[in-house]
DNA sequence: AAAATAATCGAGCGCTCGTTCGATTTTTGG
DNA sequence: CCAAAAATCGAACGAGCGCTCGATTATTTT
């Protein structure tokens, strides 16, 4: 329900679905900005939560109006088709972590070692915050139509080249001692997920974000860093 | 449709449904044995097809009736309900695992890091020769009754124990440098799965599965490995 | 405070879902 | 080759689905 403090702090359920809002002006009816981001919220909250434990195909629209206290007819009036819901969840998980990946501090950016933790801990770290969102993206984007599909795969080839193209400055820079960046890429990324998807067997075990984070950064760093960097450590 | 040949050249359909059979002789009312496996390895077929293409909540049993060739009303001589169709494909995908991974070859019980090597390969070698029905295992799982669930995360768990030995035993005989064996396992895991869940994406992009098993292979040992050991390789 | 506008409501529409069951066809065994 | 047994079939059932719409309530404007 509410985030967590720290960088993290404003990624509230409702200062997501002002974002929804503005993206989806023309086909959200109702007109007063702060009835639509409360209701949105409310509406956003409750699929989140249902699709979580169900699927959301397995959600009906009876089971989302009476979790979230908005009527049949009134969630009509914020999206036009089920689907359009779909949509909205997707593309603001979609731009929120193309921004935040895109703008490392600068002390990340001059380095491609640091860069490659940064990217590390903050993707997951962000993951944590939007807990719900995540899992829903990546659960529910394969069984849905084409343009759905399409978007989540696009979504992710983009933070796969996020990190293909610090691991490439790496190996230009002489850090990394890869031989191909765009698999070594590609691997790293189930490790990010692996922490939202798997959320309950972590919680289960007792595992902290930051031993989890610790844990991904040291088993990429030691496999990917020259050795002569590694010393440095 | 057909296997691959060498070592997993036997788990067809048909050889699977033979064993989904004998588990559940009980609930199917088919008697004579050929005809079940036949008509059992065309729905099977049929369904690992649909849900991996829309999901097993939406694939609905006229689709499946259609796509199988078997009537809706004799489809209910193989399953008692929809859900029992989802448990005998979630269980046989278990019971295969759990078998194939708990009898390793003579000279890779002997060493930690050729067994740590042989596990690698041959997990994601099987849920090669497995890809749909791994597929609709993990994706499927999570949203079903508690049943099917704990059974999908027990398997998972089982998976992960057989690493943790093997790494715990590497740690014992010195060969293996990491402080945390339980979460090292629940690494590699994703890194297995990843193959087979993001399927497309490395067929797109021309990777081998050669190539995908060596490329993790190299992450985990050059992770895990104590220096002197990686020297040889 | 009345009129105009905005937002909410839930019963009802057509449709598809999982499941059942008696009729029909196919296979088996003497 | 025919009766008994096994297997198959698809129409029919009640429930629940996404979605619509005219009536109602809440808010804003004058």
């Amino acid at each position: 329900m509410t985030g967590p403090a720290g960088p993290f702090a404003d990624f509230t359920t409702e200062t997501l679905c002002a974002r929804i809002l503005e993206r989806h002006r023309s086909t959200i009816r109702v007109q007063k900005d702060h009835v639509a981001v409360k209701k949105l919220a409310l509406i956003v909250d409750a699929v989140l939560d249902l699709s979580n434990k169900q699927g959301f195909h397995a959600t009906s629209l009876r089971d989302l109006a009476q979790a979230s206290g908005v009527s049949m007819g009134s969630l009509y009036s914020y999206f036009d088709s089920k689907n359009t819901l779909l949509m909205m969840i997707l593309a603001e998980v979609s731009f929120t972590v193309g921004e935040v990946l895109a703008n490392p501090p600068a002390e990340a950016a001059a380095d491609p070692v640091k860069h490659l933790d940064w990217l590390i801990d903050t993707h997951i770290r962000l993951t944590e915050a939007m807990q719900r969102w995540f899992v829903f993206a990546f659960m529910e984007a394969k069984f849905f139509p084409v343009q759905a599909r399409r978007f989540a795969v696009d979504s992710e080839a983009a933070t796969e080249a996020v990190f293909a193209t610090v691991l490439r400055r790496g190996v230009a820079e002489k850090r990394f001692a890869i031989t191909d960046p765009d698999l070594t890429a590609a691997l790293i990324k189930p490790l990010l997920q692996d922490w939202y998807v798997k959320r309950g067997k972590y919680r289960k075990r007792g595992t902290t974000i930051e031993a989890y984070i610790a844990a991904v950064s040291n088993l990429v760093d030691t496999a990917i860093l020259k050795r002569s960097d590694q010393a440095i450590e």
